[in-house]
DNA sequence: CACTGTGAAAGCATTCACAGCA
DNA sequence: TGCTGTGAATGCTTTCACAGTG
């Protein structure tokens, strides 16, 4: 479940702003979902709301923390330097969550040797040993799509389980590992469907055969 | 559907190749989904697949990009040209699909008037004015999550009806506003649940009160 | 009395399986 | 024969509505 992690972020403004006690309705708001969804998400962990009052902020933050794995700290490696991944290695929000950039590689010689936030770049050439060394357990990609399936396998190989994908590309893995995908141009093309439609006016947003969509 | 936006990258790959005709069998693998899927999906746009053959790549690859919306151009905002947004500005897949950066804004008087990508910066005071010259339809937020809901409301109010948010916030827009959110801490988290469960053996992953979660 | 936890209902998305056409 | 388009079946997610509790 994917908004556990809302749930878990919303709690943590909560807890730092010294609220003690929440209701479901107003965590909801706060998370931007229902407030009968999020009360089903809470029971599957678990959860341990008080009938009449409410949920107890700090329980219900480490409870989720717990269950998102977030009590030990991840090792990612990160592999692509260029434009979005120097970005993403200097990323506060990572370090932030006890996600720590163990390790950061490139096939770039004028990259390799470089140091960003404090991390040196190396060659994609030793992943394997690199990864098994810092016991990484999350690999990111953020190289071109050509590139995205070579350093997936070597990841792989490598004995992460666990892949953010940020290559415009499909990537095939074995059964066991989990790959995630943001596709930044793929996001951009869904709102640009969502202009359109606006623009053109719903009932006549039409194709070539005059179906309508939607 | 967000799976059209895949199936264009695919088509241009192949289209590129000189591939003429593609099945839904081997569209569908490229893809990384379900045939029936596909070609379920395919209907919805009044496809035009031939029995006995397949489908004829130029003609579906010109479909999928009319229902898109891809046929014009879409002038994008960007907000927040701080680690990720200076990254985004850079990010040749935008331009390369007809989504060119008209804009560039943010608050840190250091950036404002600097150039990144060929686009001066500006500051955000100015959104409403330049967003309606410059005819822009999508806005992209990447400022911290406490300046995010302040500039989503700026946007809204020059008329920009679709957003994507990075920032870590959960936005409130009026009925008819399109928002999608990439949050790149909730997918770390994500995966670190699987590690997680991995790590522990499924039938031990539990929270504190003993119930087994999944 | 306010709020949680949860059956039951409704709504979607996915998959199956096959009729029908080139 | 090979492949599309699609009704029917399945499974999952969301929502409703309310019984039950501190």
């Amino acid at each position: 479940m994917a908004r556990l992690a809302v749930y878990l972020r919303v709690l943590t403004e909560m807890l730092a702003e010294g609220v003690r006690t929440v209701s479901s309705d107003v965590l909801a708001a706060a998370a931007g979902v229902n407030a009968a969804k999020l009360r089903k998400d809470l029971s599957h962990i678990g959860s341990s709301g008080v009938r009449g009052v409410g949920y107890d902020v700090p329980r219900l933050t480490q409870q989720v923390e717990t269950v998102l794995g977030l009590t030990r700290s991840h090792a990612v490696a990160l592999v692509g330097v260029g434009n979005l991944g120097h970005a993403l290695a200097g990323y506060g929000g990572f370090v932030q969550r006890g996600f720590g950039v163990a390790a950061l590689f490139d096939v770039d010689p004028d990259l390799v040797g470089t140091t960003i936030a404090g991390v040196e770049v190396l060659d994609v050439a030793r992943i394997p040993e690199i990864c098994a060394d810092r016991g990484v357990t999350i690999g990111v990609v953020a190289t071109p799509a050509a590139a995205a399936q070579h350093v997936c396998d070597a990841l792989v190989g490598a004995g992460v389980r666990s892949i953010l994908n940020f290559a415009p590309a499909v990537l095939s893995v074995p059964a066991g590992v989990e790959v995630r995908k943001v596709d930044l141009a793929v996001e951009m093309q869904i709102l640009a469907f969502h202009v359109s439609r606006r623009h053109d006016g719903v009932a006549a947003t039409s194709d070539a055969t005059g179906k309508v969509f939607g």
